[in-house]
DNA sequence: ATCGTTCATCGTAATTTAACGATTTATGTG
DNA sequence: CACATAAATCGTTAAATTACGATGAACGAT
């Protein structure tokens, strides 16, 4: 048996595959989701983003990391302080590959 | 010290939150992903999509439980077989959370 | 040169995820 | 009723993730 419509046709592309996926893995927990959006309006030092996650600081800072490889969120680091910033075109970039999936 | 802007004025909104996070690591493995983009464009039995990824038939049936949990995938079943199509809603309100936050 | 602050890293434990083969379930067909 | 088929579920293993406290590193200020 087969694909109601033919599935001949499907060009699978692995690079754009694992790349949403990075992505969307990246933003897939609750406290990496609320530090983007805390990050949207401002730029932020970490410390002030420990106080809003209820999470120990060396848990708030993995979370910063894994936002910050996958290129979401860019640090500068002033020591000892680090400034905290959403990159909007990693976010844009996101939206654009769901597009090509079933989004507007 | 404090944030370089104003952080008074943040409104977590913990639902959305967990949706967009939700969805997100949902959409974060590239066979998910694969799935999703087949699904763009077609309708299709579980036994086409198992060829289309290279895994187990086990494997796939667990990635396209974990899209339908998430309410990304529609199941139709008509036993033995069962059409999975994709909810563009779905993907449309991923979209619309990520707005949100810095997309377009 | 010491101290204080801020953030990263380390070490660890508990949980979750991903993958597979084997089995079960649920139907339509002979 | 037995059989074939398609998909879900089970049981297991290996790997990754999450969280924490403790420690370490880097710099400015005293």
């Amino acid at each position: 048996m087969e694909c109601l419509q033919s599935l001949a046709d499907f060009q699978f592309n692995e690079t754009e595959e694992k790349e949403l996926a990075a992505y969307a893995k990246a933003i897939g927990h609750p406290a990496r989701v609320r530090l983007l959006r805390i990050l949207a309006g401002r730029v932020c030092l970490g410390s002030d983003l420990v106080g809003q996650l209820g999470l120990a600081q060396s848990t708030v800072s993995e979370h910063l990391r894994i936002l910050r490889e996958a290129g979401l969120v860019h640090a500068e680091v002033k020591h000892p302080k680090t400034c905290f910033s959403l990159r909007p075109e990693a976010i844009q970039r996101v939206q654009q590959l769901l597009a090509d999936i079933g989004g507007v």
